[in-house]
DNA sequence: CAAACATAGCTAGGATGCTTAGCAATAAGG
DNA sequence: CCTTATTGCTAAGCATCCTAGCTATGTTTG
């Protein structure tokens, strides 16, 4: 989160570090203009954005992803949990386990069905993330209705054209989820 | 990467699931429209897609990472691959080992300084880094390619202000790095 | 109803990948 | 030459994940 300047000093062979936005990189990537480039950046500083929300509320990338989804839904078993974090349920029952010791979550027995386990965010916990994940969610909003409505259409078409692609090369079979894009 | 719906059944308290895209979720987060929406899930496909072409290649996150700069640079030393992957130099001397076990690099000796090892990327590596890569790559520039040039001026510029947002998010201080183009 | 099967959450043991601490070799400066 | 900084490495420890297996509860079936 300090260092993370394109000044390669120590790049050893061709100093081919700035190869410019709009041409190729050293092995021959088209870099798909600055388009391309700015969705890149965008990924990579949403990570690290998630890192630093993670810093602040203690907790590491996966503790903080069950935040997340138990912030949306309000409330999850730990089976639950585990299929959207695609960890195992032993894996699940330590994030929880940190989780309650933070004092993030609390168990609580299921109403109806006593095998299961309901986990709930603490209020204070989900109010420090809410304070932390606001920049950029209320900022990305803030940039949307600024924008027109022609404009709008014109980006969220081409951003859902982007998922489309995401989507074809992770699932080349069944891929007809966000509209076959040209390039497919 | 086989169940991630949003049927929850076994959300505890409050089917408050399906909050929709424009509204507020449970907690009272803005949604900020589709293209929020978008974005995020361009954020979440992108890492999908990253363990999807390690997995082709093998290695782990951290790795692929490294070899994602190795191949942007050409060649760098262990320190500097620490640097940009923010890794300690111990754990970035267990990556270059794992990909040199795999065939994916090679160190060499530096020109001048002998204190310092140049890591390369192997040739075959990378053409299958690169194919596996181009899916996405290859369809972004397609998808950039085929806008009119207002619709990828108005792309452009959105996708650099929401950039400004994270960076602004993430440093309050020294947010004036991605040279500030407010509208170009 | 009772036996058989399924599901939920947990514990135990092992593997992986990161960290800090400290080392030898080399480079740079007084 | 002698001191200090840098580079890359090894060693020991910690965090987090996985597989395997257990108990308790729920569900199905004869």
């Amino acid at each position: 989160m300090d260092q993370r300047r394109n000044s390669a000093p120590d790049a050893a062979r061709g100093g081919g570090d700035s190869a410019g936005e709009t041409g190729v990189n050293a092995i021959g990537l088209p870099r798909s203009g600055g388009v391309g480039n700015q969705l890149r950046k965008i990924v990579t500083l949403s990570r690290d954005f998630e890192r630093h929300v993670g810093a602040a509320l203690d907790v590491n990338a996966t503790d903080l992803s069950a935040m997340e989804h138990l912030m949306v839904s309000g409330s999850l078993t730990p089976s639950e949990l585990s299929r959207r974090l695609d960890i195992s349920t032993a894996a699940t029952t330590l994030v929880v386990d940190r989780l309650v010791a933070l004092g993030h979550a609390q168990r609580h027995p299921h109403a109806s069905d006593r095998r299961k386990v309901v986990v709930v965010p603490a209020a204070a916990s989900v109010a420090r993330a809410v304070d932390e994940l606001m920049p950029v969610i209320g900022g990305v909003a803030s940039l949307t209705q600024e924008l027109s409505p022609e404009e709008r259409t014109v980006i969220e078409a081409f951003l859902t054209r982007v998922v489309g692609v995401y989507e074809s090369a992770l699932a080349p079979d069944r891929a007809m989820d966000a509209g076959g894009p040209s390039a497919a």
